[in-house]
DNA sequence: TTACTTTTAGAACATTAGTGCGGATAGAAT
DNA sequence: ATTCTATCCGCACTAATGTTCTAAAAGTAA
């Protein structure tokens, strides 16, 4: 496929919003307009090239029969991802000692006030009771977390072993994120980061709040 | 709103099924063609009426000038989640020291077979040079990335200050993601993780591939 | 039935909108 | 310069397509 001329990207752009707006084709002489043509030749032959070159679909003598091709490499462009995404609240922030933000109880209808994050939902499944929170300070290092992270918890009061999740030690009143491994009496928490060491507590010490579905970095 | 005559429902779901098969509306006499109708006149007064019922929307004088009314009761069903979100392409893996992975030259058209991720668009951008990688390994340990982790990268050959990206250090002919410092004559890389410590190059020796937009890991 | 409203028919009419063609321009290649 | 090809211009032509008007048919309610 070769590259599109100027005239022939502003077209495509063209038919694109108008499809957008009015939900049916334009016309060649709306292209004409909407792209400063002088005159409808013009448009019809380089329509007869976006088509030649796969970028559009034409029905000759139909009027408005257009409609952009959604195949092709450049498609993403044109069409909208279908993807089912969810809308998570963003709770708070989290620093490792302080008490650890969870939803209330369970009602999780004023959480209007809070700013959402958009999530695909293959990473969140059904989305309920799950929230994210926004990481303050290097306290999580460890577990390859720094300031500024947002993690997507779901809140959980069990989870499988190897599974990273915000635990509380009760005897300290500390939470972190660490690994989650069961065995027996005792339970091991395992940073993340596996050049460092792991602790081990009794069973009944530990407290696990939620699980950790993703964590999200951004950097702009 | 009031039940629709049978003519009426007709009419609804031949433009609906008109439009799915071919991107743009039909005319009147396609209706009428389509429904068995006798004349274009009876189809003029029945788009009316479905016009002032709100199921469509029309618009005077425009050939094909018609649109299903997206609003209603069941109009949920065919509504997908607003997000603006954009897939951007899994190029393939990256681990340290290994020649990294960047989209070929100028063009992006062979990417059809890679995977595709979905991003919410805010993160991305225009999404035009954008794409994803998977982290194999642990080398990365030190920007905070650890094996499984993607990173969202973008193709650019300069940077901020502070900003994290891939670079190459030609002396070595290795290739990390570091926090990019340029001063003056040397340029200072910086591991995300600042209890390490920083290392300088002349800046001669530094060359920017891509920088990181973001770091997704996912723990199931 | 009668009176009244809604829907259908038919057909001419008026715009809208795609097509075709001679010729002008603009680059690129020779 | 010369030739060739890709594009652009204007304009007329015509097919495609919406509109309108009159009248008949079909319902509806009293």
């Amino acid at each position: 496929m070769l590259k599109l001329s100027k005239r022939q990207q502003m077209i495509m752009s063209f038919i694109e919003n108008f499809i957008e707006e009015n939900d049916y084709p334009p016309t060649i002489r709306d292209i004409q307009n909407g792209c400063s043509i002088s005159s409808t030749s013009v448009v019809a032959y380089n329509l007869e090239k976006l088509k030649e070159g796969g970028q559009l679909n034409r029905h000759s003598e139909v009027s408005r029969g257009l409609s952009l091709a959604s195949v092709g490499p450049n498609s993403n462009k044109f069409k909208p991802p279908e993807i089912d995404s969810v809308a998570v609240p963003l709770l708070g922030t989290i620093a490792a000692g302080s008490p650890f933000p969870m939803p209330e109880n369970d009602t999780w209808s004023d959480l209007s006030g809070s700013e959402l994050i958009d999530l695909p939902q293959a990473i969140v499944g059904p989305g309920d009771n799950v929230y994210a929170l926004k990481v303050r300070g290097e306290s999580m290092i460890d577990a390859l977390i720094s300031d500024g992270d947002l993690v997507i918890m779901e809140q959980a009061s069990s989870v499988r072993n190897g599974q990273m999740a915000a635990v509380r030690i009760k005897s300290d009143n500390t939470t972190t994120l660490k690994n989650f491994y069961s065995e027996g009496p005792r339970t091991r928490l395992e940073p993340a980061n596996s050049q460092m060491d792991a602790m081990t507590f009794p069973s009944n010490d530990v407290e696990v709040l939620s699980k950790v579905l993703a964590v999200w970095r951004y950097l702009g």
